[in-house]
DNA sequence: TGCTTTTTTGATGCATCTGTGATATACTAT
DNA sequence: ATAGTATATCACAGATGCATCAAAAAAGCA
């Protein structure tokens, strides 16, 4: 289980890392200022953490020299204007910064990105009696392959990355899509009732009606 | 295990240094300073040394003169506009400079080139019934030498070094051929046909609709 | 230089994938 | 129960991607 530690003076936006790391299949726990930051860091193991700058009490930069001697990889958190806060970060080590506000989808990616990095992504999801391997972008039931289509691959990962959580049509269309979402368009339920057709989880990926659909833990 | 190590006083370098080099299977040391790096010197052998030449304390000059009593072959990080500094390292001994900022690629390159001259690369890999030699640069298949051109044989160990995995076109078109994907082209296509047959993997590299090719194991 | 080999481009055919429209079924609120 | 809306399903055409051939362009070599 990897494990992801949150700091930031702000409530919400420590929930908000939290859930969303949560459903991505990480663990994440959270800190709300530098001391109890430090703490956490010294009692526990964390394989990555995202790091505000402007932090009451001990700052963003001053962890993040305590940090350093325990070489987890860092991922900074910072204003839109503050380039300067920036270049900081990345002199002193960490490994990528992220713009708040950010978006959802952007922190994944580079959550997923950083962790890619140290090797510490799994490329072996294991979900039911599904198993999807990352790497060659192949899945496989109970021993045999199944086929799919790029779209189709795509769309069970993010299902699978997203377990009990709704994913509604616009969502999911920005994500593997990508750009506007067409006001009339049957593509999404179609390649939808295509993958879980083929993968057989007609019962585990269920509509919900007028919000999206779901996979079912 | 060949070992490298690199030293340079930015952590930030230092850590894509090492990055870069474990993803190519090396095993990669930092240092920050000159006598931090005397010191492991002294301690520990090393295949490789990446010297930065501007560094606190001990300079990377200095520290060459003692380098040079163990015969490890040293490559120079210099500075865009140092070109004294480069010839300066040549001279006296290095084997190669890489000027900051880097492309990751060249990087690899030029590690691969010195190891290579040093005859301290993994030089035999052996793959199905194919024998790469990375020295020589000949395949053979069950004795007998398979004749390819510098393309496909790059491809070839493109593969063979990654073997199950999806490989796009985009990603083998930036590792051999370098700079932007032309968006309309079969250049790849066409060399990884022409590949396929000479070694007689027609069956082993398979296309993966829409995302590229991978080599099953 | 002229010749050979290698690399790239272009055109073509075939296979697979994808999105649309038509239509059927299911769900929700009134 | 019924109207109104959302989702499921199907077939098909257009889009996309890959394999292959021929030939031009580029690179390498005597």
């Amino acid at each position: 289980m990897i494990r992801i530690l949150a700091v930031d003076d702000e409530k919400p936006i420590v929930e908000l890392l939290r859930l969303t790391l949560n459903r991505s299949g990480y663990q994440c726990v959270g800190a709300y200022d530098g001391i109890q930051a430090a703490n956490l860091i010294e009692r526990e193991h964390f394989d990555l953490i995202l790091l505000d700058v402007m932090l009451p009490g001990i700052d963003g930069f001053e962890l993040m020299d305590y940090i350093r001697s325990t070489e987890t990889p860092v991922i900074f958190l910072t204003a839109k204007n503050a380039v300067s806060d920036r270049v900081k970060g990345l002199r002193m080590g960490a490994e990528d910064y992220i713009i708040k506000p950010f978006d959802v989808l952007e922190l994944q990616a580079r959550v997923d990105g950083v962790l890619r990095r140290h090797g510490k992504l799994q490329t072996d999801i294991q979900i039911g009696d599904l198993r999807i391997n990352t790497r060659s972008m192949q899945v496989h039931r109970r021993g045999t392959e199944i086929s799919l289509t790029r779209k189709e691959y795509e769309l069970l990962l993010l299902f699978a990355q997203n377990v009990g959580v709704v994913m509604s049509k616009l969502t999911i269309y920005e994500r593997i899509w990508g750009g506007e979402y067409p006001d009339s368009t049957r593509t999404v339920e179609l390649h939808i009732q295509r993958m879980k057709k083929k993968v057989g989880w007609e019962d585990r990926i269920k509509p919900v009606y007028g919000m999206g659909y779901r996979l079912e833990e």
